[in-house]
DNA sequence: CTATATTTGTACGTATGTATG
DNA sequence: CCATACATACGTACAAATATA
């Protein structure tokens, strides 16, 4: 398998579709791939490595679920280097949702401490684009409740949508997981109409603001906003 | 392999390997096991699923990567249940800041918006217990710092530990997460050692604000910390 | 204390399923 | 409908870690 024709060779502990994973995860981040591209099919990276399909198939599987690429089967299959989305981190933290016992309202505190400040943020920033991003986002949502449709996990939310204005990459990662996770958490649950309705008069209170740049009462809104919510997700859980 | 023997059958587009992940996934979830809980072995699941021993293998894999189990060779190997870690969370998060190219002052960033609020709280809620190991652990980074040792990964930090007061599971997540990434993207560089003496007496002076519980003071202390380390981080990168 | 048996995960080569042109 | 290029699953062989003789 590996070379222990030497004396002294390198010790062999590390599971070998281990090696091989970290070894395509650097190539694809130092760019020796571009987003789209096709990397090597899995026989040819047995060939090249000196190791079985097997090996590389479970080194290519990590790296799918890791979110670097995307795996096709059939002829013009292969694997397919994909620009990082998000979904291994809320993969992740779901696990972590569920071993430890976060609530709802847990989800609500942690949004209640950041969005405020990001919005007072986000009304010095902000451009006129976005707002009208904001709005048409607000405008499918309400479409979205009166046709019934649960299809909430459209993304990005105007909470994303918000928070990406900041320019940090981080940040905006942050966010987006908290709403997935909080959308993930809500799904069972049973808005009332009188909720919906106010949803989207508080986002649009929330708007407004940004509208006329004034952070410290778009924060206020997005305040009460997030509290009604985590209010009524109370009376109801 | 799976039922094609009747017509109709149940359409087998997933792959095996993810069917018996999630499967394998909800009866840990489902507490049928206990953390430390030996699950059955890839001959026996093998044999339970009618699937080949690759195909647990690959499934066991993914659990593994999840954090939600922990594989030992030899005889007495096997797969244990373990109790959920932030380590997944954390490798997702640090494929997404190679790719998204996030930077330390973006990180910096995000600590500002948090953590002086979680200080200003946490004020309210801290036990002299939790005071007495903040103080133990900036003694331990004194230590580290003179001897020269570079393992600054130890855990928890003093950041991690004022959140964890708040008890917000969520929340300590996300502090661990934002620490843990800090810490790797700062791993290559070298601090100065007055900023090292800086670092302990910032951190010393939180530490004091807390013991008074005198939120706005100790949040106001923090925000110094990050932003004085952030200042530095510029100057230097 | 050393050698060997046993139990476990891990890797291999082959066979099968699947999507495309 | 067939040929092709690919991922995926199978059964077997190997390696590692421990227990036991």
């Amino acid at each position: 398998m590996v070379a222990n024709n030497k004396l002294f060779s390198t010790i062999q502990n590390e599971r070998v579709s281990n090696i091989v994973e970290k070894r395509i995860r650097k190539a694809i981040f130092d760019n020796h791939f571009k987003v789209g591209d096709k990397i090597p099919s899995v026989r040819e990276f047995a060939e090249t490595f000196g190791v079985s399909r097997t090996t590389i198939q479970e080194a290519l599987r990590g790296l799918e679920k890791s979110g670097l690429i995307v795996i096709k089967k059939g002829a013009t299959g292969g694997s397919f280097v994909m620009k990082g989305d998000t979904t291994s981190v809320t993969d992740s933290l779901k696990d972590l949702l569920h071993l430890k016992q976060v609530t709802l309202q847990n989800i609500a505190d942690v949004r209640l401490l950041i969005e405020p400040p990001i919005c007072a943020m986000a009304a010095e920033k902000i451009t006129d684009d976005d707002i009208e991003r904001l709005e048409q986002w607000n405008q499918e949502l309400k479409f979205m409740f009166q046709s019934g449709n649960p299809n909430l996990e459209n993304d990005p939310t105007m909470h994303t949508l918000i928070a990406q204005t900041l320019g940090n990459p981080l940040l905006t990662i942050f966010v987006k997981t908290l709403m997935e996770i909080h959308t993930y958490k809500m799904s069972d649950l049973k808005l009332s109409k009188k909720m919906k309705m106010d949803i989207l008069n508080q986002h649009q209170k929330i708007i407004e603001a940004l509208k006329k740049r004034r952070g410290a009462e778009a924060a206020e809104n997005m305040r009460e906003h997030i509290s009604s919510v985590r209010e009524y997700l109370l009376s109801i859980g």
